[in-house]
DNA sequence: GCGTCCATTAATGTATGCGTTACTGAGGAC
DNA sequence: GTCCTCAGTAACGCATACATTAATGGACGC
């Protein structure tokens, strides 16, 4: 289900270089970038030579990554990537749709200061850099748009709620990049997510959240458009 | 942060007995029983000869409890129980009230009949019971109402969504079963309760949404109150 | 020729050993 | 008397060895 351990990273004594938690992070970056497909099995021993481990750390890898949903562990029978089908992605969105808006309530709720919307607005501007050209970046784009949802789900203040958000837009990582071209150029996207910030700095906290709703609401339905139109089955 | 493994539970074949899976059942139980209580610091190797495994299996178990928010794997300093402070029983609350209303409008939209909702009726029977005598059965009531709300998230029909209410139902177990007695008698939670189930059966989403709104937002208030005027710290 | 059974093999699950690190306590110096 | 240093020890992190299980392929029987 939704791993709880992300709001424990606490980079304070960078002293203990742990095999297993560099193995975790390969491994799920590794993951996030299709290295490794939806639907693949994976060895342990596979990927203990592949980073130059033993198995233990790998295991231990890859039950966090369990959690987190990124894979499966079928005992006696190894690990498969996770492959998302329609019904995950509905899953996802229904999960979002509810705990995105009550984040940025809650950060309304906390009156936060401009300095501190400075990530917010500079990935506003990056998303609008990214379809300025004649060539729109998509990939840009969409990692824009990563980065506002994220850093707003940090801001809130809730360390638990902030988790949740971003274990599940891990999970939805790769369909998102994998339908990127396939969606409509994202013209009125930056639109909508400036008018959520300027709801925040307003302090208007019900408007930020039907904001913030109406634009989930409708990023959903377009990608779940999307999937039901090519009949993808797995992602 | 939130353990996304619980929708992961089947119970097919009981024909692996593994002692990871025995370990991590056991440990969790013990620590929702208090038995380890909040703080507490945890060997691998006591824990390995209390249910007879070794290190491995322990260790394993250590990773997903860490995960779900149970306890804190401190590298190198071993394993603390966790202890909740007031701002993470304020966490968890923002968390319900966001996801368990949306948990009730899924459930809605999905047109239960009587059947499906015989659980959560049950329930609502037990809590009566429980409060019925000349001397009410707190504890009873209370395994009653937690039976009620994972129930509830249960049925919603989004594994992910049930998951991350179950996860943190679980992390505030123990923080419930303490101010049990210093709260006043819920008798009017059973009939906020049946209100609940009546709006699923009418099939008002909208109303059932709102009624586990409130009751939420009471029940947390209520808790936050007494940690507050108890001047409890961790629990 | 096809199906079933057994043996072999390969990968997981568990146990254990080894190296490293951090804590503890004692002793000495200032 | 206090603080700092150092050595001893105990627990963790990782590696590896062993046990267990399931899958695969071949051979035998029908």
């Amino acid at each position: 289900m939704i791993a709880l351990a992300r709001y424990d990273e606490k980079e304070d004594s960078a002293r203990a270089p742990r095999s297993s938690e560099a193995v975790y992070l390969k491994l799920k970056q590794a993951i996030l970038d299709n290295r490794y497909p939806p639907g693949a099995q994976i060895l342990e021993s596979q990927i203990a030579s592949e980073f130059q481990a033993s198995r233990t750390p790998v295991r231990e890898s890859f039950v966090r990554l369990q959690q987190e949903g990124l894979l499966e562990i079928v005992p006696r029978h190894g690990v498969r990537i996770s492959a998302l089908s329609p019904g995950d992605m509905r899953e996802i969105y229904e999960v979002l749709m509810s705990l995105e808006p009550t984040a940025v309530e809650l950060l309304v709720a906390r009156r936060p200061d401009r300095a501190e919307l400075s990530g917010l607005v500079q990935a506003c501007d990056d998303m609008e850099k990214a379809l300025a050209g004649s060539q729109p970046d998509l990939v840009a784009w969409a990692m824009a748009d990563e980065h506002f949802h994220m850093s707003l789900a940090r801001l809130c203040g809730n360390k638990r709620l902030a988790a949740m958000i971003l274990t599940v837009w891990d999970q939805a990582h790769r369909a998102r990049m994998f339908t990127l071209s396939l969606r409509p150029l994202p013209l009125k996207s930056t639109a909508e997510h400036r008018a959520v910030v300027d709801a925040i700095l307003a302090g208007d906290g019900e408007r930020a959240r039907d904001l913030y709703f109406a634009h989930r609401k409708r990023g959903g339905h377009e990608l779940t458009t999307i999937i039901e139109r090519h009949g993808i089955q797995r992602l």
